[in-house]
DNA sequence: CAGTCATTTCAATATTACTTGGAATATCGA
DNA sequence: TCGATATTCCAAGTAATATTGAAATGACTG
């Protein structure tokens, strides 16, 4: 991952909308949920939530496929470990700290 | 962490010029940097630098501390962590997973 | 094939965020 | 104390982003 696909999937998550859909389909994990099922658990207007289905879609964030007429969509555990990767990366100068303990 | 501090931290870090303080000040380690030589470092513009220091403040992700007329910035990494946690929380409806092998 | 449901797109509006330059505050060194 | 450096604050202009409602597209069902 590079600085800006960092800085897309961080966007894409600074969002309470957005913040939400991504931590519901994290929990729900690969099955997946349609968009209408996701825009009535968190009550938002479809319109609304296809924008912010996009934003994420397109930061590599969610994948979609089809079944149907429902597009179903999933949260990309591996682009967000690639995300958590990138903000870790050479903590402390590369010292052998671990994150965890990195702070003194 | 909640929803409003994990949406501040996310904020916080979604744009260039903070992106690249926070991880530099991730690499630096518990040391920190004062606000002048990462203006240099990174080419920010001292007033500019200020407002993006405290909105990374304000959010949690970094701390302070004044030496003579410098002030000394440090990555907070375990606010860093905490947001991590909230991110990957519940992942797969808290089934034994593991983040890393969540996808199918 | 007609009707219904799911989803997306569009345009207009409203809101929020970033940059810039200059001024203010505070600390250090001569 | 005086001058220089470090940092922050403020206000104005510009740019990016979010919401809304209506309309369009596509896919199932009877």
């Amino acid at each position: 991952m590079d600085t800006k696909q960092a800085l897309a999937a961080l966007s894409s998550l600074a969002q309470d909308s957005r913040l939400a859909v991504f931590r519901l389909l994290v929990q729900v994990g690969p099955e997946g949920m349609a968009a209408s099922k996701i825009a009535e658990r968190l009550a938002i207007s479809p319109s609304s939530l296809s924008f912010h289905l996009k934003e994420l879609s397109h930061a590599g964030m969610v994948g979609s496929r089809q079944d149907g007429r429902f597009v179903i969509y999933t949260a990309d555990v591996g682009a967000m470990n690639g995300l958590i990767g990138f903000l870790t990366e050479n903590c402390c100068g590369g010292l052998p700290c671990g994150v965890s303990e990195c702070s003194p």
